[in-house]
DNA sequence: GCCTATTAATAATC
DNA sequence: GATTATTAATAGGC
């Protein structure tokens, strides 16, 4: 979209490289926010300069989310964490880590499936909720136990939801050609 | 940029909304993967549709640059954090390819261990609830409820990686005038 | 999803 | 930073 078609390939000259760094990351920005606005929907983005400066835009603003924040507890559970560092080979490059993150996905979404079906048995056992609900609502040790749940249930729920989507949604041409195990 | 010149403001129709988040969506992702290859600069977006769903494009991942912008805050407990810290290589070939097929294995079959063996202890450990806990999961409701606690928690978490410590890069002028509750 | 008229982003330039 | 020739994204329609 300028004078010239320009291939998608790492910028040689420095100062091209942090002018076009600086209008993309404008444009990026600015498209995010007509994203969030046109579609209601919450937009996170971070980003380091080639220089290591850190920008960022989100939506909706760090306040809010910070007051979110304070409602919940530390996380505490180390899914896996341990097996990929061991598995951080040398050079691995670029698609291989987002490769990692496609089997991580891939994973865990094996280990939901098989959550949420056992979990669905159990839904068709009983079918008592509204008692339960007031129950909730009264019972303090419920409601930590409930908490408890949640703070579990964070990481593997959350950031594994999120990258899960990360290595599918990627855009167009993956930069290059690759397959899945053979 | 489409047949019309649109408004940015909440798309009203649904449909219409759902189309034009999928489509933006893939299209800021492709652009963000543009400025990552172009300048060398990584980049992580995370947001949530409408109906909340979760969406990410990072590179080299999520969890890095998440990390590198929290400087360290967080602990190891997500999932291949470090692992892909120093891949800056760029060399993609069957050398790679074989060691993703290694990789891919070997962390398939570890995580799916680590993840069993991680849900066990916290069985364990919430057996002191067992009780209650029984209660929550033979109750469709109290389910439905956690399930939205996390469901909310899931945004507040990852937007305040994402943003807690951003401040920088806001863009320019909000484009047209935008309404968000505060 | 694919198509294409149109708008919007932006590369080169100043 | 501002301008503008071009390309790229995409709104509306299948």
């Amino acid at each position: 979209m300028g004078r010239r078609r320009i291939e998608i390939a790492e910028v040689k000259n420095p100062n091209t490289k942090l002018v076009t760094f600086s209008k993309r990351r404008t444009g990026l920005f600015k498209k995010a926010n007509e994203l969030s606005v046109l579609c209601g929907a919450e937009v996170a983005i971070v980003m380091f300069s080639p220089g290591q400066k850190p920008y960022s835009y989100a939506h909706p603003s760090v306040d809010v989310v910070a007051d979110k924040y304070l409602r919940r507890k530390r996380r505490s559970n180390v899914v896996g964490a341990n097996v990929r560092e061991n598995n951080a080979s040398n050079e691995v490059g670029e698609r291989l880590c987002q490769e990692l993150s496609a089997v991580e996905v891939l994973t865990e979404e094996e280990h939901k499936k098989a959550t949420e079906l056992e979990m669905r048995e159990k839904e068709q056992e009983a079918s008592q909720f509204s008692q339960n609900k007031e129950l909730l609502q009264s019972s303090p040790a419920l409601q930590r136990m409930v908490k408890d749940y949640v703070d579990a249930m964070e990481v593997s729920e959350c950031m594994l939801l999120l990258a899960k989507e990360a290595v599918i949604g990627v855009p167009n041409r993956p930069i290059t050609k690759r397959r899945r195990r053979n």
